[in-house]
DNA sequence: GTCTATAAGACGATAGAC
DNA sequence: GTCTATCGTCTTATAGAC
């Protein structure tokens, strides 16, 4: 076709590209062991061949293609880390990093997805931990973690339709008081008994 | 053995029921996909076509085996919401109904589960809401179901470090000012801008 | 009624032609 | 470098022996 003179190796690279495209999207959408090679290699215009060629097994496939991108960030205080929580769920949920989904998806089924999975939810609750003044700090931050998993599971991969175009501001400013009642600081003698 | 003397319909029935018990468990250890006919048989302790014989389909046995009890309950105050899915929590957290397990574990990855999960969800969704004195009070139901869904998770089926050992009362004491935060009516002009 | 044997097909992975 | 052909293994499901 018309890719003469486009170097072999930039070639490669743009196959490897399409394949993976393809994978973050199959794996997507349906998962680890749903997701074949062969599928992923239809989706992508190439041989089956060709994908076990570049990538060796399945489960390399997978890990490159399901690669998050972690978002590093420095100390906040505790208010911020609300405001920063929501801020993520916003990337969450309008244009969504499909390796994320693609972890997300296959997390409770694929043991490989579910370490990957603990690995970046566990980071997340250390850095919110970090920015939570209370003794019980790491369950708060794990809470918050959890909650905003369940959001985006609820909103991306069931697809619930309560949550079927909702904004996501619209979302972040009625979650907001929750998330903030888990990250404020307790007055003592709040219990009640 | 010494199983003389007891009806056929009877012995039946508790293979039956073993066969039920043993696909409960590994539907919620590992899911639809990777959870065998002859694993599930060999933890019952039968012949992998007897388990046909008895289901007819993997998805037959699955629907069985995943089937959820719905917890039918009256017309609920805000503040009693609240309380009542803590309350479920606490079921979830103790001793879970391996059912529900079950079609949890499945829900992201198999079609069939995802479409039961949606359901009982969303029934979930129609008692809270009717419950909640909002405008959007649906879609607060929405997000209190997802949060719990969220917490269940990480716990249950992710096993997070920071929830692993910690009691459902505990859990409870930390959510039940963010899920009061999603009842409460709000207060005209919170707008800020 | 229960189990043996097997059908029928999908999968990941590999070897070798071009 | 890319594709054809196929291997070996797994699965669900079925047919028939006992």
């Amino acid at each position: 076709m018309g890719e003469r003179g486009v170097p072999r190796a930039e070639r490669r690279r743009r196959t490897e590209e399409k394949i993976l495209g393809a994978a973050r999207t199959l794996f997507a959408e349906v998962g680890f062991e749903r997701a074949t090679i062969r599928a992923i290699a239809r989706a992508a215009g190439v041989d089956p061949a060709l994908v076990m060629q570049y990538f060796g097994t399945k489960q390399e496939l997978f890990q490159q293609a399901a690669r998050v991108t972690p978002v590093a960030d420095g100390e906040l205080t505790a208010e911020e880390v609300v405001e920063h929580v929501l801020a993520s769920l916003s990337v969450k949920m309008g244009e969504v990093p499909q390796g994320s989904l693609a972890m997300m998806r296959s997390m409770l089924t694929h043991p490989e997805a579910a370490a990957s999975a603990r690995q970046v939810l566990g980071e997340q609750i250390d850095r919110l931990a970090a920015a939570i003044p209370a003794e019980d700090a790491r369950l708060r931050a794990a809470l918050l973690t959890t909650i905003m998993l369940g959001v985006a599971v609820g909103h991306q991969l069931l697809e619930l339709d309560e949550l079927r175009g909702v904004s996501s501001d619209e979302i972040a400013r009625l979650l907001r008081p929750s998330l903030r009642a888990l990250t404020a600081e307790q007055v003592a003698g709040d219990r009640t008994g």
